[in-house]
DNA sequence: TCTTGATAAACGAACGTTCGTTCATGTAGC
DNA sequence: GCTACATGAACGAACGTTCGTTTATCAAGA
C-alpha cells in the first residue's frame, strides 16, 4: 500500500453472494468481504495481510486460522465469483425458450446482471485471476471454459438455423463477452442507469451484433 | 514476485511505439521496454526493481540513473500508451469521410488495431493505470476524456442526423470501447485471426451495435 | 451452583526475506 | 578533467508467516 494510490472502484458496502462454503456469519465471512473491498479498489498485490487485518480490526495472525494464506483468500473469492456466474447463466440458459436467439438474450442478460450487480467481484474475478496458481485457479478455469463453451456453442446453433449471421463468430462472442467483463470499470450501481437497463440494452446489443433478423 | 504465478499475456517481444520521449536506443529506451514486458506478465506490483533489474542485466540501482522512481517508469508507459492510442484515433477521425458512419468505422477500426498491435501495452495502460498517484496519472486521464468525448459526439451526431438508432448511446458507447480494451485478454497477434480482420470486424460490429441504417 | 476441561479464536512478538531507495565510489569516453 | 552511467553496499520499512500464550465460550461432573 505505501502511498494509497487511487481506488480503481469505489468502495460502496461490498456485496457477497451468499455461499454454501462461506456462511452468511462469521469471521471467516467477514474476512472475505472485506479482502473483496479491498482487492477491487487496491488490487491483490497492493493489498497486505497488514491491511486487510487491520481493516477487520483483528491482528494479521488471526487471519491464519481462518486461510492458509494470502493466496487462498483471492482463490476463495474467485471462486465463489465463478460459481455465481456460471450458475446465473445455466439458470437462465435452462429457464429460456430453446431458440438461439432468446438463449442469446438470456445468456447476455445474466451475465451483464451479474457483472452490475456485484462489480467488485467482478473486478477481482476478471482483474486478479491471473495472479493465482495454476492449482488454485483450476476449478474457476473449468467453469469460466464452460460459460465460454455456452454461448459459442448457442451461436453457431443460431447460425445453423438461419437466424445469426455473425460477421465471425468467435469474434463476435469475444465483443460480446468484452463489453460485460468492463462493466465495472464504469458502470455504478445505483447510478443514473438501472442493472435491468443495462442488461436488457447489453442483451438487445448482442442480437444486433450477431445480425439476428425477424422472429423470436 | 516470490513463486511466479502464472503469465497474464505471452511473453512475446514487447512492442513500444516511437515516441520523442523514448529515443529507440539508449538505456531508458531498454528500460521501458523490458517493464513494459514484466509489467504486462506480472503486473506492476508483483514486478520488483529487483526483478527488472535483473532481466535488464544491470544492477537495481542503476535505474536510478534514468527513472526517478518505479511508479515513473508506469507512468511513462502509460503517457507513450494514451498518446499513441489518441494520436491514432484523431488521425482516422481526420482522414475519415465526414459522415458520422465513416467516422465512427474509422475510430472503431483505430482503437481496435491500437489495441491488438500493442497488446502489451494496451494491457499495462487498461490495467495497471489505477495504480498511479492521480498526479502521475493526469496526463493520460486528459487524453482518455478526450478520446471518449470524441467517440461520444460522433454517435450523437449520426443519431441526430438520423443515421444510428442505438438503444442508448452512452451504453452503446461503453459497449463498444469495452471490446476494444479486452483485446490483449484473448487475441494474439501473429495467430489465426488477423489484426485488419479483427479491426474491420469490430468496426462492422459497432455499426451494428449503433443501428446503422443504410448509405455510407 | 461451582468447578473443570476442552475448544475456538485472537493476541503479541518475532522470524527471515524482500521491498524501494540512497550514496559514495569507480570507470569509460569525450 | 568533466560528464554519464554503472557499481556494491547499505538503509529502514514493509512483507507473509509462525508460534507460544491468553482470552472467551460452554458443556459435563460433582
Amino acid at each position: 500500500m505505501s502511498t494509497p494510490p487511487r481506488s480503481r472502484l469505489r468502495a460502496t458496502d461490498a456485496q457477497l453472494p451468499p455461499t454454501p462454503a462461506a456462511p452468511a456469519e462469521g469471521t471467516r465471512r467477514r474476512i472475505l468481504e472485506t479482502a473483496l473491498q479491498l482487492f477491487a479498489s487496491r488490487g491483490y498485490h497492493d493489498t497486505s495481510i497488514r491491511d486487510l487485518a487491520t481493516a477487520l480490526e483483528l491482528r494479521p495472525s488471526a487471519l491464519y486460522a481462518h486461510f492458509a494464506a494470502k493466496d487462498h483468500v483471492l482463490a476463495e473469492l474467485v471462486r465463489i465469483g465463478h460459481e455465481a456466474h456460471f450458475e446465473a447463466l445455466e439458470t437462465a440458459f435452462r429457464d429460456a425458450r430453446p431458440t438461439p436467439s432468446a438463449q442469446v438474450q438470456a445468456l447476455v442478460h445474466a451475465h451483464t446482471r451479474v457483472h452490475a450487480e456485484n462489480p467488485q467481484l467482478a473486478m477481482v474475478v476478471n482483474e486478479e485471476f491471473y495472479a493465482l496458481s495454476e492449482e488454485l485457479a483450476a476449478p474457476a478455469q473449468v467453469l469460466r471454459d464452460k460459460a465460454n463453451a455456452m454461448l459459442l456453442d448457442t451461436i453457431r446453433r443460431g447460425m445453423a438455423q438461419g437466424q445469426f449471421s455473425p460477421l465471425h463468430p468467435e469474434i463476435t462472442a469475444a465483443a460480446i463477452v468484452g463489453m460485460g467483463s468492463r462493466i465495472p470499470h464504469w458502470f455504478e450501481p445505483g447510478g443514473p442507469i438501472a442493472v435491468e437497463t443495462l442488461a436488457d440494452t447489453h442483451a438487445q446489443l448482442a442480437l444486433r451484433m450477431l445480425g439476428h433478423t425477424a422472429g423470436t
